[in-house]
This record gives structure tokens, C-alpha cells and sequence, in this order.
DNA sequence: CCTCCTTTGTTGGATTTCCAACATACATTC
DNA sequence: GAATGTATGTTGGAAATCCAACAAAGGAGG
């Protein structure tokens, strides 16, 4: 499991913990290590939830398949980054999603019961850790909300500016590059990619921003902040 | 602020917790209450986070107002549900949203670090506090991934029967009651109030469901669980 | 019963989006 | 350099949504 410190040692979960600490918290947590070939489950919907699980290696997707049996993509998770959390604490019976190896990887098993019981070494990290598990579900939260925020515009130019300027303002400059391609963007905003495309053009041709791939420039209208 | 137990014994914060270590709970987590006047801010944009408020009496409106000025309501919490909890465990500085008493209301403030840091008393319904806190956090998490699957939808029809779908499997039943009149329904989906009359009555005429007012029968089309 | 008011349903034209198809740009590989 | 593949930009007609305005259905209070 020490092979994994570099890795752990970036999870939201793990913030503030010593390597020592580290293992102690782990043999106290009951974690155990998994590996899943590529495209095999990692766990299924109608799962027993309860767990915490961690990408160690490789990379997990998280889908839905709907009443029709449309399956979407909720969530890729890289190493060092969580999932089945908010299922978890929110103390639901069972997964309502999916989780597929994208490569093969290996996920660390947490307990969630175990996380938020006093545990009998009384260690010092253990409410470290749950400050930290809810961070980092706030933080999840918080991210939903903006999302919201963005997909609630009318328009596509209206849902492209809502996040641009959101980009702008948590980055605390006008220029900024985005982490998502087109695609990718157009699929987080809930807009069809040509025509988010066609908007950015306008944006464009209207002098209110300037972009090159992911790269954008918010230029000064000269409306704000009268 | 004993006056006040039947309210906190249904907040989620409380769950499991008595009203003689409430009393002694809400000492230990410095907890103040407040008088809001009909109309006054609760909080402003820009104030300091870091509190979690519980409405004991009234009710509050969280709002945010965007780049070009408009205000849009993100939340209106009535008596025992809890606010700004998001933002001070994810940590944040700043308050970026404001909330507003609809009515004259009074507010519980509760110190977030307090509620994270082991108290002085070392009393035994801490802990179930935390645990109450981020099942909370972690609810609204569910709550807003769900209100996202729906927005997700394409059409107008899509998201009606996404939302009521879901509706019927979290009621357990093909005939429930929602919690919306038509226009808030339209706002929570995103969606135009005329343009999902006019979907829902399309519905109806197809044999896909039965409503009337809030009451609303999911109709067995057949093609299910084939 | 009547009026006032709120909620919900309906309609039609302007606007926007969707969708598929194609054009262009750029990187990679052979 | 040619061939290929991927990401992005562009276009036009079909479809859906938006918007405003009005119609219909109920509820409250006189």
C-alpha cells in the first residue's frame, strides 16, 4: 500500500496526513486494495453502498442508465480522486449508478461507517479526515450548484458567458484556458456542440471575447462595474 | 432557545439527539440566535462564511445576483432546515451568495469550526452531529445531481418525464403528489410553464399519465421491464 | 351569485435550437 | 508529402422553444 503514498497523499480525503499517520488511518479504516481488469465493474447498481472508494490507478467511469436504458456518463475519476462518497454519507441502502474500469486499475475500499465511528486507537487524524471528507463533499456540492447555475441560462451564449465569466472569476484574471475540449464543454453546459461553436463565433465577431482551443480572453466591454 | 426544541429536534443537524444534550450542544457550539425583520438581509454577498445557520422561525430566501444584475432565488428555507452549510465546509472565505427573511425570522448561528473541532466537554453527540452534518451535505449533493440529470434532458417531455419517473420510484408508487405548482415546477426543470402545459397535456391525450393538480398517475405503457 | 384573483391550459408567430452534413485546420503516422 | 484521424467551425432546413396574450377553471370574500 506505501507504493500509493505519492497518490494518496493528493487526495482531498488524505489532507494534512503524515505518511506514519497515513498507514495507521488505513489498517484503522479497514481499506483494502482492488484491481479491475479494463471494462470489468467496479461496482454495479443495486451494490450494497457504504463504501468510500479511491482511484489508485488507471481511471473509473461513472454511469447511469436510465429508465430507457440510455446509459450517460456522470463522472470520470482519476487517480487520487473519490467516488461513491455522496452515496455513501448521504446513507442511501444501495448504488443508484455504475462504475466501469476505463484502464485497468486498482481502487482502495474505505468504510464509510468505520470513517465517521470513534475508532479504539482514538487516532489523532480521524477527525482530520472526516473535516476533510466533508470538504470535500461540500465542495462537490458547490460545484453542482454552479452547474446549475450555468445550465439554467435561457441561451447557449447565455450558458457560454454564465461559465465563461465564472472560469474568469475563479482563475481572478480575463484571460484563462479551460480544462474541457469543445465537446466536452458543450456536454457540461447541456448544449449541442455546433451550436455552442456558432455562438462562440459571434462572441467572437462581437469583440466580447477572443479564444484559441481552450483559451479564452473576456475583453472589457465597458458595461461593468459602472 | 428551549422554546425552540420541536423545531431543532426535526432539523437534520439534531437528528438522534435529546433535548438535555441539545441544550448543552448548542453551548458548546456557541450557538446565537437572531431576530431578522421582514425584508433584512440574513447575510450579504462578500460576508465572512464559516457559520451554519438553522431557521427557527419564518423563513429565508438565498439569492444570487449575477454579473449583468439579475437576481435569481436559489433556495427559500422554512423553519428547521439549515443554510450556508455548503459554503463553510467547503471552506470558503466569502459568502457569494445573499438571503433575505421573507418574514419576520429568527436564526440559529452555529460556528462551523466549533462543530469540527473535538469541544472542551468532549460530549458524545458530537460526533453524531458531524455525521448528521455531512449526511445533510451529501443529501443535497444527491438532491442536486438528480435536479442535473433532469435539466440534462433535451426536450421539454424528456425532462417532464424524467423528473416524474423519478418521482414515482423515490414515492414507491405509480400515483404521487409533487411538491411544486406548475410554475416552480417549470423553474426547478428549467423549462417554460406554457411549453409544459402544453408537453403535459400531450401526455395525457397519449395515455402516458393522468394529472390533475398536483396528483399525478404514471400509466403502465407496457414497454417497461420487458 | 358575482367579482376579483390566482392558477392552469391554449394558441400562434418570432426566435432558437437541433441535427446532419460538410469544410477547415491541425497533428500523427507511414 | 500523402494519408489518416480528430477537433473545430459553418451551414440550412426541421423541430422545439420562447413569449405574450388570452381563455378557462377554480377559490375567497363580499
Amino acid at each position: 500500500m506505501e507504493q500509493f503514498f505519492a497518490i494518496l497523499s493528493r487526495c482531498s480525503l488524505f489532507a494534512g496526513v503524515g505518511q506514519e499517520e497515513m498507514g495507521l488511518m488505513l489498517h484503522c479504516l479497514g481499506a483494502r486494495e482492488r484491481a479491475i481488469p479494463k471494462g470489468e465493474p467496479v461496482f454495479l447498481e443495486g451494490d450494497p453502498a457504504g463504501f468510500i472508494g479511491v482511484v489508485l490507478e488507471g481511471a473509473v467511469q461513472v454511469v447511469r442508465d436510465d429508465y430507457y436504458g440510455t446509459r450517460s456518463v456522470l463522472a470520470v475519476i482519476q487517480p487520487g480522486e473519490i467516488f461513491g462518497e455522496a452515496f455513501s454519507c448521504a446513507g442511501v441502502e444501495t448504488m443508484p449508478v455504475s462504475a466501469f474500469a476505463l484502464k485497468g486499475s486498482k481502487v482502495l475500499w474505505l468504510d464509510c461507517k468505520r470513517m465517521l465511528t470513534v475508532c479504539s486507537n482514538a487516532c489523532q487524524f480521524h477527525n482530520r479526515m472526516v473535516a476533510n471528507l466533508l470538504r470535500a463533499v461540500a465542495r462537490k456540492n458547490l460545484a453542482l450548484s454552479r452547474k446549475i447555475q450555468f445550465m439554467s441560462q435561457k441561451t447557449t451564449k447565455e450558458k457560454i458567458m454564465a461559465y465563461l465569466l465564472d472560469q474568469a472569476k475563479v482563475q481572478g484574471c480575463a484571460a484563462f484556458t479551460i480544462p474541457h475540449d469543445r465537446q466536452a464543454l458543450a456536454d457540461f453546459l447541456g448544449v449541442e456542440r455546433s451550436a455552442m461553436s456558432a455562438e462562440i463565433g459571434k462572441l467572437k465577431k462581437a469583440g466580447i471575447l477572443d479564444c484559441k482551443g481552450p483559451w479564452f480572453h473576456l475583453r472589457d466591454t465597458g458595461e461593468e462595474e459602472l
